[in-house]
DNA sequence: TATAGCTTCTGTAGCCACTACAGGAGCAAG
DNA sequence: CTTGCTCCTGTAGTGGCTACAGAAGCTATA
């Protein structure tokens, strides 16, 4: 049995979030000492470091209850998981597209801007209202 | 002049996030009419429409004020820009290589659930405490 | 002119996933 | 027995909005 400190440590969650997920109901209650003091398992700890390798992967909490709960079925979890696991893989896709986007639209906008110039081409463009600007429909931005 | 709803429109900035960018004095308290209501110029509009451009581009707020007092100056702002610029792109190709490193680490696990199987070697893979395990090491997640 | 339905107003609370206190109690080593 | 650490509860703050509630104004039609 471990305190929280130890419990923090092996499983890299931070102990005031380690609280935080117990009042959320994301993990289980562990078992108190005679003082009142949080006790915990191994088995506890594992599920820290679920859900601490889930948040990692950058799935939301309200994913990962579904996980843990699909841990304590003992049909065939596995179709769901993978369902989600590929749901949660488009949605990574996305963001990377995304993040390439503005990349090269920002990209662009810093390459004007030419050092000694008095005015800034980077803030004219974001402030200007012509809505033909080449930047932003490459990147998608209005 | 224009009423909030206009100036919503015209800039792509929602309503209350008008208000609230107004509170949090992000842009400057546009006049108001006889009644009270809010009405803003060409100029307001260009502002709130440059913020939202700023946000599509994913700096934060905080960097989004320095760059209109910049606008502001007409010293050479310019430098400063690219700055932050170059900076908010280093953070964004970081962001990527990440989103990279967790699509291939997830990409693994969802691989091995195979369906059909009683237990789930994803979830099976999350929960161990083997801190050896590949996927997580390839990853950098711990 | 009355009325209906839209917009706007202020103020407050909620969202996510934590993080950071404050103020008190326990516990282990010297 | 003191020192310094850990732990406890409860509350408030973070960023960047979003969503109300309840009141007031504004506009189009009958």
């Amino acid at each position: 049995m471990f305190a929280i400190g130890e419990a923090s440590e092996q499983s890299g969650v931070n102990v005031e979030t380690i609280r935080y997920y117990e009042r959320e109901s994301i993990v289980p209650k562990p078992e108190r000492t005679a003082a009142g003091r949080r006790s915990y398992t191994r088995d506890d700890i594992a599920k820290l470091r679920f859900v601490k390798r889930c948040r990692n992967l950058g799935f939301p909490i309200s994913i990962i209850k579904a996980f843990l709960s699909l841990t304590a079925e003992q049909g065939r979890p596995c179709t769901e998981v993978k369902a989600m696991a590929e749901d949660h893989l488009v949605e990574i896709d996305a963001k990377i597209e995304n993040l390439n986007r503005l990349r090269e639209a920002l990209r662009n906008l810093s390459n004007n801007c030419d050092e000694g110039t008095s005015s800034c081409p980077m803030l004219d463009a974001l402030m200007s209202d012509d809505p033909s600007d080449a930047v932003f429909q490459k990147a998608g931005i209005r």
